[in-house]
DNA sequence: CCACCTGTGAAAATCCGGTGAACGCAGGGT
DNA sequence: ACCCTGCGTTCACCGGATTTTCACAGGTGG
């Protein structure tokens, strides 16, 4: 019971590339040319990357299941819908390396594909090495990123609290907030951003790593968790502020648990009930 | 004592609707086939890139000062130490993307090259239209996750007005107006289109998304918000101008007993190019 | 002076975000 | 193999914030 560290372990990476820095490529290959998938498969098991073909294409909610760090797939087993079917991965998967690896191909074609989100296109015949080579390369942008900020040095303090990203937590003095790993991905995304508005749609996209459906409402369940875990260990504290019809803002702020000139309307305040909760965050404008 | 809990606004899907001033690209071009840098260089210009030519390498140090987003090569003209010099690049310039474009080659030099960090390698000869699409593709990954869709360039300033764009509110000094997100999403747009008469459908179109049903007084009635708290903030300001039978003008002008003349100045530049002759707004501050 | 428009207030209808709780899944332990 | 527990997702409900809708008053133009 005691702050025991319980955070990360558990949950395989979540798919969001986000946070899983070192982690081994997982690939998805659309295409029904079994030498070429045959050859290529030799290579990325050899260099440890973990792999599924599929011979026909799959909704991109299946994809997204599937937590994959990149797709390779061959224009010609999409058919006729091929584009549509492109631009759908491409927009609900923003952060997947996309590579097509196809036969003959116009210029337009190209360049068709790669302003529709595409991260690569490669012509057939090709070599699996290069193959290989491309995807890390489109890969890689993202991985450094994000591992950059992540690997960074010390840990970032704000108000009271210290987040630790060698650690997947944050803590308050001595106390672990006890975070679970969705949680601190989404704390140390509004830590990176302090003082922004961020939208549900931006806040789902960058931690939850694909879009967020009409609808949805992890990021306000999420934001509640945080909520409940920071003012448990840092009462007197207020992070996140909510800006209606937009989204939330992190911003370390001292409450006054102090304001003694105004005493009586401070004494009458003071409601133990937690309840209250209502954030209501209004920044500027004192007024 | 629920006074007032305000915040920001809301808005729904809609959305958006505005152009996003995309931030330019600024590309160096390392190569010395005239031929097709003069090609390409068209291209960019017409796309509104930002562009460098070099006929030879330059070390790494300048090209930081040059604060490019792209770096795009010939290996030709680099020589023997063209390896090292790639690797010396990508190394220095994490975030820089590195496209190499080149003649003949074989796989193990472009695998080679991608391993080590270049982010993409066309083949000579080609079209210019797919270099412009690759370096794109290259780049946007950075792009997305460096700057959400919204925080785009510095804040905009509009007479007394300062419009953050990355905090969905405007201010005045450093008192929010507290807008909420339509009441924003209107102002930007009015902002965004000074001097412009708009017609009350074609602001209804851009800030609600969808047609205006025939009769609809929304926009009248944000206008109106609009000014209220516009006046609150910054009295001795007129923003938004009625043009009678038409719809409204953005347009900043100091009014009061402070610059007479320049008011004049303002309301004379304005040009009516309404179809119906009879507009000619005026408005009706002078007296 | 007569049609039209636009400015206003306020009531009515919606939309939003905070919550608490139920589900389903996956890992670990027994 | 089975049960227990932690976690992430989805729902439904509720009070409050925001948007729409209305009816009327004041202006504008011809």
């Amino acid at each position: 019971m005691p702050a025991s560290p319980k955070q990360v372990t558990s949950s395989p990476e979540t798919g969001t590339a986000h946070l899983n820095p070192q982690q081994t490529t997982r690939l998805a290959v659309i295409d029904d040319d079994s030498g070429f998938v045959t050859v290529l498969s030799k290579r990325t098991d050899a260099a440890g990357w973990q792999q599924r073909v599929l011979s026909s294409a799959i909704p991109p909610d299946e994809l997204v299941a599937m937590k994959l760090n990149a797709l390779l797939l061959d224009m010609e087993v999409l058919g006729d819908e091929a584009w549509e079917y492109l631009g759908r991965v491409c927009e609900a998967l923003p952060d997947l390396a996309v590579v097509v690896c196809t036969g003959r191909s116009t210029v337009a074609q190209r360049v068709r594909a790669l302003r529709l989100g595409v991260d690569d296109w490669i012509g057939k015949p090709c070599h699996p090495e290069e193959v290989m080579a491309r995807i890390e390369a489109v890969s890689r942008r993202r991985r450094r990123r994000t591992r950059g900020a992540a690997a960074e040095a010390g840990p970032v303090v704000v108000g009271e609290l210290e987040i630790r990203a060698d650690q997947f937590q944050a803590f308050v003095g001595d106390g672990s907030l006890d975070l679970t790993r969705r949680e601190f991905e989404l704390l140390q995304l509004l830590a990176d951003t302090k003082g922004q508005v961020l939208e549900r749609e931006a806040i789902y996209q960058r931690v939850w790593g694909y879009a967020m459906a009409h609808g949805d409402r992890s990021v306000d369940v999420f934001i509640r968790k945080l909520r409940q875990k920071l003012e448990k260990r840092s009462p007197g504290w207020r992070y996140i502020h909510t800006h209606f019809g937009v989204g939330y803002r992190f911003d370390p702020e001292a409450v006054g648990g102090v304001a003694p000139e105004l005493a009586d309307e401070a004494v009458a305040g003071i409601d133990p009930q937690a309840e209250n909760s209502q954030v209501v965050h209004r920044s500027f404008t004192a007024a």
